[in-house]
DNA sequence: ATGGGGGCCTGCCGGC
DNA sequence: TGCCGGCAGGCCCCCA
């Protein structure tokens, strides 16, 4: 399900439960989702008090005090839906238990924050807050879009000399951290960049177009809640709506969103995963 | 060294 | 209706 879009959304819908607030029980129904959770999880985070909810990545994080931070991956069928009354002034219920509920959260406050993955690509980690830049999942991100250190000289220094195609090198996190397969779509079609074409290829022009490119696609989806394919949800049960913007991806046979182009979108396969492009203006 | 493919899981959809 | 293959917002790991 998710790029930085989709968990930016999710991270924004948490904020108002559990930011500030403590953690007064969780509960874990399995041992782990793809890989075991951390020793005593659920003892860990009892009683914790959420200092910052923050994202790098596709990660969310949640410092707590007693110097440690959650770290939450959804993969690509997680969900965290929010319920019950984070005011805590009205009687409330939660939702019956779903299938794949495998954390529970209940927050002081009287909200209930559950996490829940059918596919169980996601993960959960405990890490000194500290040192979190050296956790294996996070050492090796690359900058965020949206930050002030992605620019188009940090972009190209990544791309000269990589014989890769340029769909497959900003997939790569190490490259810019959270984009993910509908995402780079988008932005390769919106900078007129053939998914195919070798990174190495690209001038400087062409990098300078992409990366505003790249931050206003990512944007506009996150002022939509992220894309609602098949699994991402907000974390009040809402729909994301930003598939209704897609200009190629899922699109393919559909004529190309390009203002005065006639092309129709074609879908092929880069390194295993479904590429969507128009073939005419994307070059 | 780096690029590509397999594998991890479950669910859904379309075709027969 | 049922069964089967294909496909899915990610990412680690192994192999050439």
């Amino acid at each position: 399900m998710p790029e930085l879009p989709e968990v930016e959304t999710v991270r924004r819908g948490l904020q108002p439960a559990m930011e500030g607030q403590v953690i007064a029980r969780a509960r874990v129904n399995r041992a782990g989702l793809r890989w075991p959770f951390p020793d005593r999880m659920a003892e860990r985070l009892t009683g914790r008090r959420v200092l910052a909810l923050r994202r790098r990545s596709k990660y969310i994080l949640a410092d707590l005090d007693g110097a440690e931070t959650l770290i939450l991956h959804l993969g690509m069928s997680g969900r965290i839906l929010v319920s019950g009354d984070p005011l805590g002034r009205f009687h409330h219920h939660h939702p019956a238990p779903q299938k794949h509920d495998h954390v529970v959260l209940d927050i002081a406050n009287g909200a209930r924050v559950t996490f829940n993955d059918a596919r169980r690509f996601g993960a959960m980690d405990l890490w000194p807050t500290d040192r979190l830049d050296t956790h294996p999942l996070l050492v090796n991100l690359g900058p965020e879009p949206l930050g002030n250190s992605f620019d188009d000289a940090t972009l190209a220094a990544r791309l000269t000399g990589r014989r890769t195609p340029i769909k497959a090198a900003l997939l790569d996190q190490r490259n810019v951290a959270g984009l993910g397969n509908i995402y780079v779509c988008e932005a390769l079609h919106r900078a007129g960049i053939n998914p195919r074409r070798l990174a190495g290829s690209l001038s400087r022009g062409r990098i300078a177009r992409l990366v505003p490119v790249i931050r206003d696609v990512l944007s506009e989806a996150i002022v939509a809640g992220g894309s609602s394919l098949r699994d991402h949800l907000q974390t009040d049960g809402e729909l994301g709506y930003f598939q209704h913007s897609f200009r190629v991806y899922d699109r393919e046979g559909a004529p190309c969103r390009t203002d005065a182009c006639t092309g129709t979108i074609r879908r092929i396969v880069q390194s295993g995963r479904s590429t969507f492009y128009c073939p005419r203006c994307q070059r």
